[in-house]
DNA sequence: TATGAATGAGCATTCATTCAT
DNA sequence: TATGAATGAATGCTCATTCAT
């Protein structure tokens, strides 16, 4: 007769999951309360216990997958002291984790990408912050080229342009994937994105 | 006897011209159709007297983006034919237009994306298919690419693997420009993009 | 430069009988202002240079449907004097005349009975009026069985609900007519509704 | 832990018994969800969790009313075994049957009639296939006449022909008794039909 | 805590009617 | 007189959110 224990914290995440999926199935706008709910195997009104709105939810998962991308990525860069061997492996991890969860999964990027530019709603603007977000990953890679700089491996280029490109290229490469899943071989086309560009930065 | 004589293509360029603008305001899917017509200033009813639906107006606005880009790049591949300097046009030309026409317009590209990405209406894929648009455009690069090995300015590169990272280069600075425009200066970091990248390639 | 001279009654019978084409075909309700300007070959906006509305139009067939069908049928009635003949004569042309225009046409009467039964709308009520109608009808076939009855040739029945139930059986098996134009030949049927209720009310 | 617990199929059954007031009310046509909805004491949206359109409401409130119909029919023809009496009883119970739940509501078949001759989508012709329930009717009422032909108590009639005659008449009788409520007695009338007519048939 | 029945704001679309030409 | 471009009232339907149980 003692209430039922649940983890609220563990439960969020487990809806979380599931919006992920149905987000990725049928994207974002289309995806509707009632998917989630049958995704999570639990009633359209219980997300409500757990969820203020739609819109918490997609904030919510929004954190979820970029502070997961930013918590891989260090973990990254802990491996080695290198700068140009981080780079490299900043490149090939990123883009084989997002190979591994699948192109759909990769999709829903865009769909914060769509959503997180327009918004403009102070309260969500704290969660879903994209400026903030990519300057954060431009940080990362200029303190790296920055590194590479004063050891002497990369010439002194300008590191906030030169971090903001090759995040760029990463960005692209995976909407092009996304796009045309045959003949983009994530694999390969970083090698090449590599191999060409750090050529063109290196001492 | 005569009633009311109207261009009808021209009169559908208006609407389309109006619904550009309050996509690049509202963004693609919270757009409504009294949005638009309040915008063209007229009716709602008339709107449909021009298009038969809401995705109508999406469908034709996306190609009239899409090919606005096209006939763009084709006039200005036709100003030199240096490989190198083709390349450093197509791209400081291309970000060029774009941030003539403002982030916010840039911002439907966004939305064009994650539409088109998804949309797997056959009436719809024929004209929104992002896949093929982004093969022209690989096309197109590899071309370039292709003449400049020949000539013995590019190294002999993976010209697949080349384009696309060209582009998504070109991708996703836009997309990073969208969201700091006072941060990225296109001009600036189009050079960073040339400059290393082609250094890469170059022989 | 004459202004051009045209019958206005002409052209009214001409739009009431593309009308009644499109009612025929598409039914009254799913019938629009459109459709019936395309079949009479006219633009939308010209009808209402000879009808006030979509209603107007609607009550002006109802009048000459049911005026053709009277006239129709006092031609028949002067054609002889016997009774037994005349309700013969009556039922069967009537039957055939429907028949040759078709059941599609003949739809049309559901149309106006649903139309007819519910209209409260005073201005339309002189003109849609199938009380009025059908108390016509009765007072016609109640002339024919008082004659029959004073010349000893019926028996005598109640006139008023005699006249009904020729009536009812008449629309009735235009009804089944209508749903099933194969099974139901309307002379045979109604050779079988004349022996057989003729053989009823003969003395 | 348990959400309020609803019969579903009572609820469907009390929002068709709602939508067939208004339909009565308005006719088929001019009936809107709204009206459906207030007349049943609930929201709009109720409506779509026990209905998927509107032409659902009406081909469920088809079949309730023609089924209804038939059961009545089937427990008339159990009561007796004598022909004659058969057809008296069908005639004189379905006409009071229809009496007692008003004009109004028999009103409702006229737009059966009328949308149900049109109806060509194959989904509701399933259902609304007056083609079909009129065949059973005649088959019902043949059944009789056969049984009268073979115990030697009517002329060997054409049964197809004479069963869609009574049939007819009985329609007809019911149109005129919509319009004119006051005139026609349905009780008269039908000892009018029923003695007329089976006198003609009767051996 | 969990649920799903109930709800109504919101929106795309239709079409009778108007009116400038 | 004839027209069809323009219009907006009207309506079916969706879906996020609420709340009684």
């Amino acid at each position: 007769m003692s209430p039922k224990i649940v983890n609220k914290e563990e439960k969020k995440a487990e809806i979380i999951h599931a919006a992920m999926i149905v987000f990725a199935k049928r994207g974002l706008v289309k995806t509707k309360m009632i998917d989630i709910a049958e995704q999570a195997g639990i009633g359209k009104g219980t997300i409500y216990e757990y969820f203020r709105s739609k819109e918490d939810i997609f904030a919510t998962a929004f954190q979820y997958f970029f502070s997961e991308m930013t918590t891989a990525i260090e973990s990254i860069l802990a491996d080695t002291e290198d700068p140009v061997e981080q780079l490299k492996l900043l490149m090939t991890e990123s883009l084989n984790s997002l190979q591994h969860v699948g192109s759909d999964f990769a999709a829903i990027m865009m769909d914060f990408w769509a959503e997180g530019i327009r918004n403009k709603d102070q309260r969500i603007l704290s969660i879903i912050n994209l400026k903030k977000i990519y300057e954060n990953y431009r940080r990362t890679i200029r303190t790296i080229l920055e590194d590479g700089i004063s050891k002497g491996v990369f010439k002194p280029v300008n590191t906030l342009y030169t971090s903001a490109v090759l995040i760029a290229a990463f960005d692209g490469l995976i909407l092009q994937w996304i796009m045309d899943r045959e003949l983009i071989d994530l694999e390969k086309v970083t090698n090449v994105l590599i191999s060409n560009f750090l050529e063109g930065i290196k001492k």
